[in-house]
RNA sequence: GGGGAUGUGGCGGAAUGGCAGACGCAACAGACUCAAAAUCUGUCGAUCGAAGGGUCGUAAGGGUUCAAGUCCCUUCAUCCCCA
């Protein structure tokens, strides 16, 4: 029977009566934990994206299953969310509904990818026997006092009367009306995952990461070595009474201490609770009047360097540390209230943001850098120097000046050494209904209050309102929101904010290994058993947030004892993108998208995969070519024949190495090699070459008078193992068809013999000064002066040599010789 | 704006600092065929040469090295990410 989809769906029906995709915890000393991002159910069907990450996975999972690992390949769905509730918004089909019915199809559709799945140990997020248990963490972080609310910005859209995503905020505009999205303080919680942010720079080295990913989340934390300084204020001639009743101080963050007697001014974010507090009467109408205009900027616009600088005075004057000069204190949104400390020493000669503000408001501008080598400096000159014009410091290095300045300052109470983050707490609450409920309780006499770790979980309730009109869904269901308080008993309500869904998916990796367990999100004997995650694959875009949420979890939860190792990713490797085939992302508005079921059926799920495999590299992705397919289809009915033809030939038969055997011996344990240390490393295109190698010398072996079958046979064989984890139906159609009764993939992997590697000799090139001159056959691992004889007396080298002088003799083993002559 | 990448034949893509273009597609030629398809064989970076062979060639320009697609600097282009 010639392969197709009916040879796929044979053998997903016996790999699920025989059990072959079970996991066998009792294995557990070799078990491999291999893991690919669980996916959203959205829409109806796989796409190219979702096979691209999970069947080549899949190949991968499967090598290492038949090179002797246990390994364990578990399967999800990243449920709540909101794409889930707007697509009900639209068209009125609940949450609910519509992702438990892509669920189904989703299955569906995984089953008929052939992966390698047990769906044992399934979990789908938007279950309460899921999401209790992320309630479950939000109370241990809130005991723990990693959880906790405060005000904070979130983008409110005035029409909708709504909170807005950040994914819904479209240049700055409404994504459903268009209207300009302003920024509103909000009550809401956060994680706080800044008390690890040391720990998570720490321990990156030490992971299995693309560097480039590791790069990413040590600039998403953005660790800075300064000082906090500390400058007097002065308002309408008179120090400002703060809000602890002390004189109000202003506290800047900066890196560059040694360059405090620049400062010309001082800036305040217009946002923070300081500016109102500075702003004089007599400013007060331009303050508000700006922080109105600037409440719609974007943070990405407010930190442009090149975006028109905007701000406005706020009338009160800054005291400097050292000098004790009075510099005017402005409010401007180049400052952001949740960076530092959100107030900025500004030295226009040496900050280019500050002097072009400087240039703009006709500020001072005062140097008191130079460069060190007397190279150009033209201001604004931002790089480190020796002081001038800085009193004292004048004449010091810009390093001894910034320890010299925090000697003199720090006595004082005026300064000192701080290291700073960019990372800011994780914000987890989120005005939606789609998603898991906070677990607590607002009382009017006892505040906040945790709901009781036996009455989780607190079930989202079906019937609610969904639809946006300014207030978080929930908060419209009496039922849900009226309850009483776990503390004092009388009447309470609930919280009606939900969880984030990067939350759902900061510790899935953990309840796959113990899914059905409903006395504990998981037990801790097993999860440190079976964690961390050996292989994790997915997309690049989840470097920052998901990545990094899920190491700060893992983290808490080891701090609160619930497992006992520090990082839940231990190796991690990201699949590149799969473009239409016009290069350009796939979508629906390009007609660029590429139904996988249509090859399918078509061609078999199998050479779907292969071509995936095949045609890119697996990193990168790239462009789809409906020709590609056609080659791998070739490919497989190709080897399919040669299958065919080796299966009729008798087996068992001894055979003996003449001189075509050992060329094909040697195709043979070079493939095995190339195709094992290749696919390792998740080189599948290279892998396939070279099979199709080894094919093409099967082809070449069987034409040779010569041929002895039962070697022919061994070698086909060989291939179907290699083959197997990228056409898993096909192959072990094959391997049934040469005999065998049990699965190709408890065959075992093929190992290659070093020594049918050794060629007699080998052809090395011979360069002059780097170009290459000619060839040569040495014999094979020949010693350098061996080679350096045979060379010499080769007759082709002397006119080579004439005039010159020979200079080296440099020797790579069995590749080149480069003669340096003058 | 900042951060991260990428740039190699007509195309997808290979190359631990050591023979650039593996493998495949497309194209061309041949075999088989009444013919076509399928299959098999060969050619296939540019350029000069009848040929042996030479010269040039990995976005552009510089540099390090006996040797650079690979390392360093500058420029250009494209793509991705930004709580």
């Amino acid at each position: 029977m010639a392969y197709s989809v009916d040879i796929d769906r044979k053998w997903q029906k016996k790999w699920e009566d025989g059990g072959l995709n079970r996991f066998h915890p009792e294995h557990m000393d070799r078990k491999l934990y291999v893991l690919e991002m669980f996916s959203y159910p959205s829409g109806a069907n796989l796409h190219v994206g979702h096979w691209y990450n999970y069947a080549l996975s899949d190949s991968w999972a499967r090598m290492k299953r038949m090179q002797g690992y246990e390994v364990f390949q578990p399967m999800g769905f990243d449920a709540f969310g909101l794409p889930a509730e707007n697509y009900a918004i639209k068209t009125g089909i609940h949450p609910k509904d519509s992702t438990l019915a892509n669920i189904k199809t989703m299955e569906k559709q995984l089953r008929e990818m052939g992966g390698m799945f047990d769906w044992d140990y399934e979990l789908a997020t938007c279950l309460p026997e899921y999401y209790r248990w992320n309630q479950w963490l939000f109370l241990q972080l809130y005991k723990k006092g990693l959880a906790y609310r405060k005000n904070a910005p979130v983008n409110w859209c005035p029409r909708c009367s709504t909170v807005l995503a950040n994914e819904q905020v479209v240049d700055g505009a409404c994504e459903r009306c268009e209207t300009q999205v302003v920024r509103k303080n909000l009550t809401q919680w956060f994680f706080k995952i800044t008390d690890y942010a040391q720990e998570l720079l720490d321990k990156l080295p030490e992971l299995d990461w693309p560097d480039k990913t590791k790069k990413i989340q040590t600039n998403w934390i953005g660790r800075s070595e300064g000082a906090e300084l500390v400058f007097g204020v002065e308002k309408d001639g008179r120090p400002v009474e703060g809000p602890d009743g002390h004189d109000l101080t202003l506290t800047v963050f900066t890196t560059r201490t040694d360059t405090l007697m620049g400062v010309t001014y001082v800036v305040v974010a217009p946002e923070s609770e300081l500016c109102d507090l500075l702003t004089t009467d007599a400013c007060r109408a331009d303050v508000s009047a700006y922080q109105e205009q600037t409440g719609k900027a974007t943070e990405i616009e407010r930190l442009s360097t090149v975006r028109e600088k905007t701000g406005v005075f706020t009338g009160s004057y800054a005291v400097h540390p050292v000098s004790g000069d009075r510099v005017p204190i402005w409010a401007a949104d180049y400052v952001l209230a949740g960076y530092g400390t959100g107030v900025v020493m500004a030295v226009p000669g040496h900050d280019e943001r500050d002097f072009a503000f400087a240039e703009r408001f006709s500020l001072p501008i005062k140097r008191v850098i130079r460069s060190a080598d007397g190279s150009f400096d033209e201001l604004p000159f931002t790089d480190m120097g020796v002081l001038t014009d800085s009193g004292a410091y004048s004449g010091l290095a810009s390093g001894d000046a910034i320890a010299a300045i925090l000697a003199d300052l720090e006595p004082q109470g005026k300064g000192q050494l701080k290291i700073n983050y960019r990372l800011r707490d994780w914000l987890v609450s989120r005005q939606r209904y789609w998603g898991t409920p906070i677990p607590v309780v607002h009382c009017p006499a006892c505040g906040v209050v945790p709901v009781p770790e036996d009455q989780l979980p607190v079930e989202l309730p079906y019937d609610v309102a969904f639809t946006p009109d300014g207030e978080s869904p929930l908060k419209k269901n009496k039922r849900f929101m009226e309850t009483t308080c776990p503390s004092c008993g009388g009447p309470a309500l609930r919280d009606p904010d939900t969880l984030d869904t990067f939350v759902c998916s900061s510790w899935y990796q953990f309840r796959y290994v113990d899914n059905k367990n409903d006395r504990e999100p998981f037990s801790r004997d097993k999860v440190n058993r079976m964690c961390p995650v050996d292989k994790y694959i997915g997309g690049a875009e989840h470097a920052a947030m998901h990545l990094l949420y899920a190491r700060f979890v893992t983290k808490a939860l080891r701090d609160m004892g619930y497992l006992d190792f520090d990082e839940p990713f231990l190796s991690l490797v990201h699949q590149g993108t799969i473009l239409g085939a016009d290069g350009q992302k796939m979508s629906k508005s390009r007609g660029n998208t590429i139904s996988p079921d249509d090859y399918i059926l078509r061609h078999g799920s199998d050479v779907f995969r292969m071509y995936l495999g095949f045609g890119f590299a697996y990193t990168e992705g790239g462009p789809w070519n409906d020709d590609g397919v056609k080659a791998i289809a070739k490919f497989v009915s190709r080897v399919e024949r040669m299958a065919d033809d080796a299966a009729t030939t008798a087996r068992g038969r001894t055979w003996h190495q003449d001189a075509p055997a050992r060329e094909l011996l040697y195709a043979r344990h070079y493939a095995i090699r190339a195709v094992t240390q290749d696919a390792e490393r998740f080189q599948f295109n290279t892998s396939i070459s070279r099979m199709m190698e080894l094919m093409n010398a099967l082809g070449q072996y069987q034409n040779n008078p010569d041929m002895q079958p039962a070697l022919l046979r061994e070698t086909v064989e060989d291939l179907i193992r290699l083959m197997a984890p990228f056409a898993p139906h096909f192959c072990e159609e094959q391997w049934e068809k040469l005999g065998h009764a049990a699965s190709v993939f408890t065959a075992g992997w093929p190992a290659w013999d070093p020594e049918a590697l050794v060629r007699d000799t080998v052809e090395i090139v011979v360069q002059v000064n780097g170009s290459i001159r000619y060839r040569l056959d040495i014999p094979s691992g020949a010693e350098r002066a061996a080679v350096e004889d045979l060379v010499m007396a080769e007759p082709r080298t002397a006119p080579l040599l004439e005039d010159k002088k020979l200079l080296k003799f440099i020797y790579v083993p069995n590749r080149l010789v480069n003669l340096v002559v003058r």
